[in-house]
DNA sequence: CCCGTAGTTCAAGATATATGAACTATGGAA
DNA sequence: TTCCATAGTTCATATATCTTGAACTACGGG
């Protein structure tokens, strides 16, 4: 098994962070785990909302965090614990994490119950039914 | 063709948001545009840096910039009269675009012109690296 | 009516993502 | 030590998304 890497504080770009902060899974397995204050086992996330992730699906969005370098994981024993590198990103991104929590929680309050959580945006939808033209 | 597809702000979400900016090429558009107090056409945008973008690839950028809620774009004539939607966004997830865009200049101050523009993080590098172990 | 400019759409190849199945690593029990 | 259970990773493959050349649409001028 190969050592987990973690890319040098300095090697994080802002896209690469938006990019793993673009998936409502990864987002909300790193507001959970920013809310911690202590680490966590990867299998603390299997259940999001309703839906099961998939282990093999877990370990690799943990990859994308961690590659990210949203997270940091060390071994434990048996399990993994999991952290959030929020410091060395504040410093580096002032209030970009923040920010984006921040708007995360907006949207997750203003979202009852009633519309589906889509993915992105109404995109997907709207393409669908255009196919029918 | 079909009419262009602007989201209503309330559909408007932050995975969509982080998703159409955590490439390269669109924040670099949004930043610009975000620059500019007038609206732009697309054909501004042709040149990134160094690279020339195809004008098929800049629509589809456009495209995902549009039905993510960030810009809108009016046929004015022959060319098209792209507009931020900052003020909207503002007010549905407050701080949100200041963050990222401050965040990004941050990241264009400290890469002189030393280190390539990676795209996203090093993994890609990494595993083709990893590839002939 | 024809041409040029600006942009969109289509199609196909390249890349990335999701996940079941197989595998690795660790710790505890027999 | 050997066996087992738990926690993750890796692999393979099916699916989805992205990129871009080529063809097409829309508008304005001559």
């Amino acid at each position: 098994m190969r050592p987990l890497f973690h890319p040098s504080i300095d090697d994080v770009t802002v896209e690469g962070i938006l990019h793993a902060l673009s998936d409502p899974v990864r987002v909300s397995i790193y507001a959970r785990l920013a809310g911690l204050n202590c680490a966590a086992a990867c299998t603390a996330f299997q259940q999001a909302g309703d839906r099961v992730i998939p282990k093999s699906s877990l370990s690799q969005h943990f990859r994308v965090l961690r590659e990210a370098g949203l997270v940091r994981s060390e071994r434990s024993g048996v399990e993994m614990h999991n952290t959030t590198r929020c410091g060395e990103i504040e410093q580096r991104f002032p209030g970009l994490i923040p920010a984006i929590l921040n708007a995360h929680r907006m949207q997750a309050a203003g979202t009852p119950s009633s519309r589906p959580p889509r993915r992105r945006t109404a995109t997907a939808a709207v393409r669908k039914k255009a196919k029918g033209r």
